[in-house]
DNA sequence: AGCACGCCGACT
DNA sequence: GTCGGCGTGCTC
């Protein structure tokens, strides 16, 4: 509608990376009239100083009708950065994982695109510190003399020099002293990173004539001369060649074949010979190209089939599920599907979970799709995942591998997204918000680029699988172990019959031991798996039962022999663990329980020769020890891993037999309606370790309730069984999936607080919800972590009965109620829409 | 989330 | 009185 010669002012509703609810509205200026597009990144100002990137969700010509729009400052994209799916993509999930679209953009975008300001103090250098200074406080005078010696101070570093927890008041009268001065820093973005380059001077690059002129003048100094004549032999001698050579990457050169030094090169590049020159390199691996060729991808007739089923399957639903047993060759059929899309010109998203994406797995389809593929991990830096998001946004890259954060990478037309390890919890984020299912959000994601989405899994969460029996999804299934290999045998051993013969020689039976020691001797490998880490999870004095527990959370302290440390799991606090009790001094200090430093240690003593490993968090903190201690298990170097859940997926290795399991009655008896299907999973995933090329894997599971139906199942590999009880039980208790659940936790630094205003909260709820609706408030099993008490209130909703819109408005308002409630006002309410 | 402001109690 | 703690409201 715009007139003729008539300039429109236009108006961008931004979001912000702050959890509020709503979008704020700048003026566009003329000048940027035409760059700033819905998806651009803009500098704002906000509030009174703060600077911040924000990006433009709608722009319009509707001037605001209570206040005075603030202009935009600059704009820091020429192309949107954002595209307009994602914005939906967004506004989607923060509606309904309740959270701000300010959440979602700061989980979506890398931090390298925004930028933040924050104020920082420094000196005022017109200051007259001689005239003035004696008219300071003692504060005043404190701050002053550190800002001396430092170039500047954020507010909180600030308040740690004065130690107090406001340092705004002092800082304001040191600037009405004019002494100090406020000033916004803004942070670094993204830098690509470069490598220095050299290159020959076009002057002697140029003409065969020169360049000969120059060897003969460097012939005195035959240090010099080498260099010149290895550049040339590396870059091919023709001036052709050479002119249009971009150069060397000089440390490469440096290193590579013949030895040349440093000085004599750095002296002609001062002589003008060689240049040096800055260039652009990208982060993530480019696929070495001599590496292993591709191989052909040769899909068995069960999996030619099930492939067959899923394009079938396609036609008439938008997800299948493909159930297909550990080993059975799921990657396979994923390599030709991802294959075909790509090469009807559609995106590929392959999510995976956090662990497996250190596997093997990457490197097999990097073999595969070299260049074309992209990985998005969250040990990337944050420079990485930016260049990645801009391959995915220019095209270059079309195919992403990677955890849950890369369903918002700005792919434009996904065809296919698929779901490893469908099951996996951690697909689930639980903090901070948006704390989303990355599975169901890919499903809606999907929905918006018209893609379809297969879910893979050997052990379907109860969800899926009922969705796929009742006909929403497609079911494929896949149950043969690919190469013909079996699943292996699965025993049960009955530790607390061992205990009472006092057979057990510490966490292992005799039967492990037999197990380990038979295939040790038939040169096999051993994989054991034990859910814990640290040494024990907790000590005890055997003189006055005292066990140290954290100072900020309710839980014991987890020992670890190799720190010498006693470690809180939930916050990270530390001590050196005491040789004499704290209460009462005796030096009886027991260790008690059972984690993966235990079992290493014992298991060195029993195989004194072989080598043990041990694989958990405590082990993988650098960035490739991971890769590491998988190449030593790999190269046979290693006999026997010693891990948590990170062994018990995606590794394949052919040479493991035996895998043994620790401690399983802890994971069945958790309190938690998941806690079979959890254990259900994870035995089995870690079981499908064994026995991947042959027939003869086995599993040990050592146990005290060896009569449980649950262990029966998963001694028979009886997914069905399993899913059919467990169903009955969810029906029973109205559980998922016949219901949704939203968990409501109540936090605060006040233990009486979080009791009382949870019950508020929770009755309000029930007034509107109905009374079966509403469970709780309960303690959750760690009732304080971080020094914040927890109160849980979880709603039960029926799925097909219950309006989803409308509960969320009537939980909204409830807690708004209860905040309003002036006795107690600084409650934090959580809120966890599809808590697992 | 910050930041700014204003109210309140404790102490030179 | 003044200083620092602490709660509250607002940001286009």
């Amino acid at each position: 509608m715009e007139m003729l010669g008539e300039k429109l002012t236009y108006f961008a509703d931004v979001v912000l990376p702050i959890p509020v609810p709503q979008y704020f509205t700048y003026r566009i200026p003329f000048e940027f009239a035409e760059e700033v597009q819905v998806g651009s990144r803009v500098i704002v100002q906000f509030g009174r100083k703060k600077i911040v990137t924000a990006i433009v969700v709608k722009k319009h010509t509707n001037p605001p009708k209570n206040y005075e729009a603030k202009y935009i400052l600059d704009t820091l994209d020429t192309m949107p950065c954002v595209n307009p799916i994602q914005i939906l993509f967004w506004e989607w999930m923060a509606d309904y994982y309740m959270c701000s679209v300010g959440e979602v953009m700061n989980a979506a975008v890398p931090s390298g695109f925004k930028l933040t300001s924050q104020s920082r103090i420094r000196l005022n250098p017109e200051f007259d510190v001689d005239s003035n200074q004696a008219q300071f406080t003692d504060s005043e005078h404190n701050l002053f003399e550190r800002l001396k010696r430092t170039d500047s101070l954020a507010y909180h570093e600030a308040a740690e020099v004065l130690e107090v927890t406001n340092p705004y008041k002092i800082i304001k009268y040191l600037i009405a002293k004019k002494a100090i001065l406020i000033f916004e820093e803004i942070k670094e973005k993204y830098k690509p990173k470069t490598v220095k380059k050299i290159r020959l001077n076009r002057y002697y690059a140029s003409e065969e004539a020169k360049l000969n002129k120059l060897l003969d003048e460097l012939s005195k100094s035959s240090k010099q001369e080498a260099v010149v004549l290895k550049y040339l032999s590396k870059v091919g001698a023709s001036p052709s060649e050479l002119t249009a050579h971009t150069g060397l990457e000089k440390q490469e050169f440096l290193k590579a074949g013949v030895k040349i030094s440093s000085s004599s090169l750095s002296t002609l590049v001062k002589k003008g010979v060689f240049e040096e020159h800055e260039s652009i390199v990208p982060r993530f691996d480019t696929f070495d190209k001599d590496g292993t060729l591709a191989q052909e991808i040769n899909l068995s007739d069960a999996q030619k089939n099930a492939q067959l089923q899923i394009l079938e399957s396609f036609q008439s639903r938008d997800t299948v599920l493909l159930h297909g047993v550990t080993g059975s060759g799921k990657t396979e059929i994923y390599i030709t599907l991802i294959q075909q899309v790509l090469s009807s010109g559609s995106q590929v998203l392959l999510l995976l979970p956090e662990i497996v994406l250190t596997t093997q797995i990457v490197n097999r389809l990097k073999r595969v799709f070299k260049d074309e593929m992209g990985v998005y991990h969250s040990r990337f830096s944050d420079n990485e995942r930016v260049e990645v998001w801009q391959a995915v946004k220019e095209g270059t890259i079309n195919f992403i591998v990677g955890v849950r954060s890369s369903l918002f990478l700005p792919f434009s037309s996904l065809g296919l997204i698929i779901v490893d390890e469908e099951h996996d919890p951690s697909y689930k984020q639980y903090d901070p918000a948006p704390r989303y299912n990355a599975r169901d959000s890919a499903q809606v994601l999907a929905k918006q680029h018209h893609a379809k989405v297969l879910l893979g899994s050997a052990t379907p969460s109860l969800e899926s699988y009922f969705l796929a029996l009742k006909g929403q999804y497609g079911l494929v299934n896949l149950d043969e172990r690919f190469g013909g290999a079996s699943l292996p045998k699965v025993n049960l051993v009955d530790i607390s019959k061992e205990k009472k013969q006092k057979k057990m020689k510490g966490a292992f039976s005799p039967q492990i031991l037999n197990g380990i020691n038979s295939n040790l001797e038939a040169n096999k490998q051993v994989i054991l798996f034990q859910n814990r880490r640290g040494y024990a999870p907790y000590i005890m004095c055997e003189d006055c039962g005292d066990i140290p527990s954290c100072q900020n959370c309710a839980v014991s302290l987890t020992y670890h022999m190799y720190t010498g440390m006693l470690v809180c799991h939930y916050c990270g606090f530390k001590v050196k663990a005491p040789n004499k009790c704290n209460k009462c001094s005796s030096s009886r200090l027991q260790t008690f329980g059972l984690g993966t430093e235990k079992i290493e240690d014992e298991l060195q003593v029993f195989f004194p020769d072989s080598n043990i490993e041990r694989m958990d968090l405590d082990t993988t903190r650098k960035k490739h020890s991971y890769e590491r201690i998988l190449e030593r298990f790999s190269s046979g170097e290693t006999q026997i891993l010693v891990g948590t859940q990170m062994v018990s997926k995606g590794l394949d290795f052919a040479n493991v037999e035996l895998v043994g399991v620790f401690d399983i009655d802890r994971l069945i008896y958790f309190p938690n309606f998941r806690s079979h299907e959890r254990a259900f999973q994870l035995i089995s995933q870690v079981s499908g370790r064994a026995g991947r090329r042959g027939l003869n894997g086995e599993v040990m599971v050592q146990t005290s309730s060896p009569e449980h139906p649950l262990l029966k199942q998963i001694a028979q590999h009886d997914y069905i069984s399993f899913f059919n009880r467990e169903i009955r039980e969810r029906k029973a208790h109205n559980y998922p999936p016949f219901s949704r659940l939203i968990r409501i936790t109540v936090r605060n630094t006040d233990r009486n607080v979080v009791f009382d205003q949870a019950k508020n909260l929770a009755a309000t709820l029930r007034a509107s919800l109905g009374k079966h609706r509403v469970i709780g408030p309960e303690s959750p099993v760690i009732d304080r972590i971080r020094s914040l008490y927890l109160k849980d209130i979880l709603l039960k909703l029926e799925r097909n009965k219950i309006d989803l819109v409308k509960v969320k408005q009537l939980v909204k308002k409830a807690i708004a109620e209860t905040k309003d409630n002036k006795r107690y006002s600084k409650i934090d309410v959580v809120i966890d829409v599809d808590c697992l």
